[in-house]
DNA sequence: ACTGCCGGTTTTTTT
DNA sequence: AACCGGCAGT
C-alpha cells in the first residue's frame, strides 16, 4: 500500500542518528525498577498494571521516547491510543518535554476516536451497503444529531414517541455498535428488542447515515473493525505502519476498541496496554473489565510490569483506599505502597442536608485558603477538588459557593460547544460546507424564522426524496415548481441562494474563513435574531457567537474547525485566577490534588440505586471502583461526607450513609463532630433525634464509629421523618412578594449571590446573576440596595 | 405559523 | 425546581 508515503509519517529529525551520539539516556535516570522494566521492554506484547498515582503517564510516555530514541521507530509509526484528548494532550507535551525541542507531532497520539476518523477518511468508499458509500468527507454526527435522526425514523414507522423514546433506542444502538455489532450480525435477541423494532430501526437508521454520508460516534469504532475484517490488504497497510502500538486506560476499552487493537497488534504484537482493574469505571457504556483481565490468555507470552509505587498520596489516604477496595471480587491485585510521611487519616463527617454539606465545604475550604489549617499549610485553590458521584449534586456548591464568593470551576459541565446557538452556527458551518448535510439543512431552515412551516419543509423533503437530492437542492427544485407559498417562498430563495454563495467562499483560497464565518452569521440573519431577541439572555448567545469566530482563527478553514468540534468538543478552560475544582468521580479519573472533597456518601446515591438495580453485584462493584478513584485523587488530605436529606427532583428525601462508608477501614479514619452542636440548630436537631443529649453525642462520635452504629442509621431514618428543614425557608416579608419588584431592581438570592432583575413574569423574574440568567420565583429573593422595606 | 400554557419528566457517569 | 415537548389559541 502506498500508506507509508504519506508525509505525516515522516515527521521529526531521523533520531536514531541523535540517539548514536546521545549519552546513555538521561530520561531513564530517577524511574524505579518497574518503570524502568516498563520502558526498556519494547518487544512483544506488556501489560503494565499501573496502580493509581504509580507513574503511569511518565512510563509510557517515557517508553515512546525510547522507541524513538532507539531508533525502533519514527514518530508516525508509533500508535498509541488514550480516551481523552486531554490525556493526548498531556502525552504529546510530556513526550516533547522529554526529547527536548525539535519533535515533530506524534501524529497517531489521540484517542480511538479520532485516529479511527483519519483511517476512515482513507477508506470512506470502502464503508458501505452495497448501494450506498461513505464519501470522505463524511460528517460526525453528534448525541444531538443522532436522536432528532432515530426520531424522524420511529415517526416514519407511525410508532407513539412516548412508548418508544429514541433516547431509548440511541442507548441500544450505541451499546450494539460498542460491541460491534453492526444490523447485519445482529443477535436475534437483540433484534427484537424496543418492542420488536429494534433491528428494524438500526437498519433503517444504518442506511439513513448513508445516505447523509455521515456517521456518529460508535461508527468510528465500529466501521474501522469492519473495514479491518473486510479488507486484509488494507488492514495489513496499517499494520506495517504501527510498529508499536501503547494504549492507555486499557481497563476501559469495550469489545470494539479491543477488536480494532487486536486486528491492528496481531501481526507484530509489539503492544503495550497500560490500565488498572481498580479503576474500570466505565462499564456502563460498554467498557469490558474483562480486556484487561484476559490479556495474558489474549497475547500470549505477555510480560507483566506492575507499577504499584504511589508516588501521589499518603499512606493513610492509600490505606483507606485500599481497606475500600479489597471488598471487590476478582481483582488482578497489588499493593501499593509508598514511603511519603504518614499524613493524616481520611477525614468522615455527616451533615443534616446537602447544604449543610455544601456550606461546611465552603467554610473548610476557605480555612485552608486561609492557611488556618496548620497540618495542610495554606492552600491554593487550585489545589482543592471536591469530586461528586451524580452532576446535580453540584448545583448546591455552586449556590453556596457562588453567595459567599468563592470562585470555583465546574469541570466538564455544560458545554460550550453543545449550546443550542453554538450548535446553530455550527450547522450553519456545515451546511455552507457540505451543502448536502440534510441534518444541518433541518436545524436551520427555519432559524431565524423564515415561514418555513412544516408544510413548506414537507414540500421541499418529498421533493428531494422523489428527485434523489439533498434537502438544499430540493428546497431550490420546490420553489422552481412553486411549491412553497408567498413569503417562504421569497425568504428561502434568499437562503439558497445565500448558502450556495457562501459554499463556493468556502472552497476559495482567497476568502479568509474568520470572515466567511461571520458573513454567514451576519448576512442569513442569525445574529439579527439574536439582537432582535429581548430575552434577557440573548446578550449572552451573542457573546458565545463571537467567542467561537474567534475560535476559528485557530484553524486553517472551516473544515478544519468542524472536524475539531465534532470530536474534541471541550474548551481549554482559562486557566486566570485560583479556583476551587468542582467534576464528577468520573471526569476525576487521571487527576490529582492535594485536598480532596467527596460528598454525597449516601446509599443510593453512592452507590447509585440504578447501577445496583440494572447491575447488581459488577454495578456495586464498578461503584466501589468509582470510591477508589475518588480516595486516591487526594495527596495530602482526603474528607467524605454525607447528608441525611437531599433534594430530589424538587423533593426532600432522606437517605442512609453510604455502605462504601462502613467499609473503610477506621483505622485510617478520623470521624469529625458534625458542626452546629453548640450552637443548637439542625446538629442539635440531629442529636434529639438520635435520643440523646448533645454531649451524647459528641461522645459517641468520638469514638469513630458511630456511622457504623446501627443507632446512627436510625437516627438518620427517624430524623427524616420530620418535615424539609425549616432554616432553608425563604423570608416572605409581604403577602404579594412580586409586586415588589421592577426591572432593574437590585436582589440577592440565597444560592445566585446578588443580581439584578431582567424580566417579570407573574411570580416569576428573570435575574441576571454573575452565574448568568436564572429565572426565579420572586418569594426565593429578597430586594437589596437603598430598599426601604426590609426590616433589617 | 407562531406564541404561550400545561403537564410530564428529570438526575449516573461520556468518547 | 427547572426543562422540554405537545397542544390550543391567535
Amino acid at each position: 500500500m502506498e500508506l507509508l508515503d504519506d508525509s505525516d509519517d515522516m515527521g521529526g529529525v531521523p533520531l536514531s542518528q541523535r540517539a548514536m551520539a546521545a549519552r546513555p539516556a538521561p530520561y531513564l535516570d530517577g524511574l524505579n525498577p518497574a518503570q524502568r522494566a516498563a520502558v526498556e521492554t519494547l518487544d512483544g506484547p506488556v501489560l503494565m498494571l499501573a496502580g493509581a498515582g504509580t507513574g503511569k503517564t511518565r512510563a509510557l510516555t517515557t517508553r515512546i521516547a525510547h522507541l524513538l530514541m532507539l531508533g525502533k521507530a519514527r514518530p508516525g509509526q508509533i500508535l498509541a491510543v488514550t480516551f481523552t484528548n486531554k490525556a493526548a494532550r498531556e502525552m504529546k507535551n510530556r513526550i516533547a518535554r522529554l526529547l527536548g525541542e525539535t519533535v515533530e507531532g506524534m501524529p497517531w497520539l489521540g484517542t480511538f476516536h479520532s485516529i479511527s476518523v483519519k483511517i476512515l477518511r482513507r477508506h470512506a468508499e470502502l464503508i458501505g451497503n452495497g448501494e450506498l458509500h461513505l464519501k470522505p468527507s463524511f460528517t460526525i454526527l453528534d448525541t444531538d444529531d443522532q436522536i432528532r435522526l432515530l426520531k424522524q425514523l420511529i415517526q416514519a414507522e407511525n410508532l407513539d414517541e412516548k412508548r418508544w423514546p429514541a433516547r431509548q433506542l440511541a442507548g441500544l444502538i450505541d451499546g450494539w455498535k460498542n460491541r460491534c455489532l453492526t444490523p447485519a450480525n445482529l443477535p436475534k435477541g437483540e433484534m427484537a428488542s424496543f418492542d420488536g423494532w429494534g433491528g428494524k430501526l438500526y437498519k433503517a437508521y444504518q442506511d439513513r447515515l448513508l445516505t447523509l454520508n455521515a456517521v456518529d460516534f460508535g461508527d468510528l469504532l465500529m466501521h474501522c473493525v469492519t473495514l479491518f475484517q473486510a479488507h486484509p490488504d488494507v488492514l495489513g497497510g496499517w499494520q506495517d505502519r504501527f510498529r508499536y502500538i501503547l494504549v492507555d486506560e486499557y481497563q476501559d476499552t469495550n469489545v470494539a476498541q479491543y477488536m480494532w487493537l487486536r486486528l491492528l497488534a496481531q501481526a507484530h504484537r509489539n503492544i503495550c496496554c497500560v490500565g488498572d482493574d481498580d479503576q474500570s469505571i466505565y462499564g456502563w457504556r460498554g467498557a469490558e473489565v474483562g480486556n484487561i483481565l484476559r490479556f495474558e490468555q489474549d497475547f500470549p507470552g505477555a510480560q507483566v510490569v506492575r507499577l504499584e509505587q504511589n508516588y501521589r498520596s499518603t499512606p493513610q489516604i492509600l490505606a483507606a483506599a485500599s481497606g475500600l477496595i479489597a471488598a471487590n471480587q476478582g481483582r488482578l491485585g497489588k499493593t501499593l505502597w509508598t514511603d511519603a510521611e504518614a499524613g493524616e487519616p481520611v477525614r468522615l463527617i455527616g451533615h443534616w442536608d446537602s447544604e449543610a454539606e455544601a456550606r461546611w465545604i465552603g467554610e473548610e475550604i476557605e480555612a485552608f485558603h486561609g492557611g488556618h489549617r496548620a497540618s495542610v499549610g495554606r492552600t491554593s485553590l487550585n489545589d482543592i477538588a471536591i469530586l461528586v458521584r451524580a452532576s446535580h449534586q453540584m448545583r448546591a456548591f455552586e449556590d453556596r459557593f457562588m453567595s459567599i464568593g468563592l470562585p470555583y470551576r465546574v469541570i466538564g459541565g455544560p458545554r460550550f460547544y453543545e449550546r443550542q446557538e453554538i450548535r446553530d452556527a455550527m450547522a450553519y458551518f456545515r451546511l455552507a460546507v457540505s451543502p448536502a448535510d440534510d441534518l444541518a439543512f433541518e436545524r436551520i431552515a427555519n432559524t431565524p424564522k423564515r415561514g418555513l412551516g412544516e408544510k413548506g419543509l414537507q414540500a421541499i423533503q418529498s421533493m428531494a426524496r422523489a428527485r434523489k437530492i439533498s434537502l438544499l437542492e430540493g428546497t431550490v427544485a420546490a420553489l422552481t415548481a412553486g411549491d412553497l407559498s408567498g413569503k417562504a417562498a421569497a425568504n428561502m430563495r434568499q437562503f439558497a441562494e445565500s448558502m450556495g454563495r457562501w459554499h463556493a467562499d468556502t472552497l476559495d483560497d482567497r476568502v479568509n474563513h474568520v470572515e466567511l464565518a461571520e458573513r454567514i452569521l451576519d448576512e442569513s440573519g442569525y445574529t439579527a435574531m439574536w439582537q432582535a431577541d429581548k430575552s434577557p439572555d440573548a446578550p449572552g448567545r451573542l457573546d458565545n457567537l463571537k467567542e467561537l469566530v474567534k475560535a476559528l482563527e485557530e484553524f486553517e478553514n472551516l473544515q478544519g474547525f468542524l472536524e475539531h468540534v465534532a470530536l474534541v468538543m471541550d474548551r481549554d478552560d482559562g486557566d486566570a485566577a485560583e479556583q476551587v475544582s468542582i467534576m464528577t468521580l468520573h471526569a476525576a479519573k487521571g487527576l490529582e490534588f492535594p485536598v480532596v472533597f467527596l460528598p454525597g456518601w449516601e446509599d443510593g446515591l453512592f452507590p447509585s440505586q440504578r447501577a445496583m438495580d440494572e447491575n447488581g453485584t459488577k454495578g456495586l462493584e464498578e461503584e466501589r471502583r468509582l470510591a477508589y478513584v475518588g480516595i486516591t485523587r487526594a495527596e495530602r488530605l482526603a474528607t467524605i461526607s454525607f447528608a441525611g436529606n437531599r433534594r430530589l427532583y424538587g423533593q426532600w428525601q432522606s437517605s442512609m450513609p453510604s455502605r462504601f462508608v462502613d467499609e473503610l477501614p477506621p483505622e485510617h479514619v478520623e470521624v469529625l463532630t458534625p458542626p452546629g452542636l453548640y450552637g443548637g440548630g439542625y446538629g442539635a436537631a440531629m442529636a434529639f433525634a438520635a435520643g440523646g443529649p448533645v454531649s451524647a453525642l459528641h461522645e459517641r462520635a468520638a469514638k469513630a464509629d458511630v456511622y457504623n452504629s446501627p443507632g446512627w442509621k436510625r437516627m438518620q431514618a427517624r430524623a427524616s421523618e420530620r418535615k424539609a428543614p425549616v432554616h432553608r425557608a425563604p423570608i416572605i416579608i409581604d403577602a404579594e412578594p412580586a409586586a415588589k419588584f421592577t426591572v432593574g431592581d437590585r436582589v440577592t438570592h440565597a444560592k445566585f449571590g446578588e443580581g439584578t432583575v431582567m424580566g417579570i413574569a407573574e411570580d416569576t423574574l428573570t435575574v441576571q446573576f454573575a452565574a448568568g440568567f436564572k429565572n426565579i420565583k420572586a418569594a426565593y429573593v429578597q430586594p437589596i440596595g437603598g430598599d426601604d422595606d426590609v426590616p433589617f
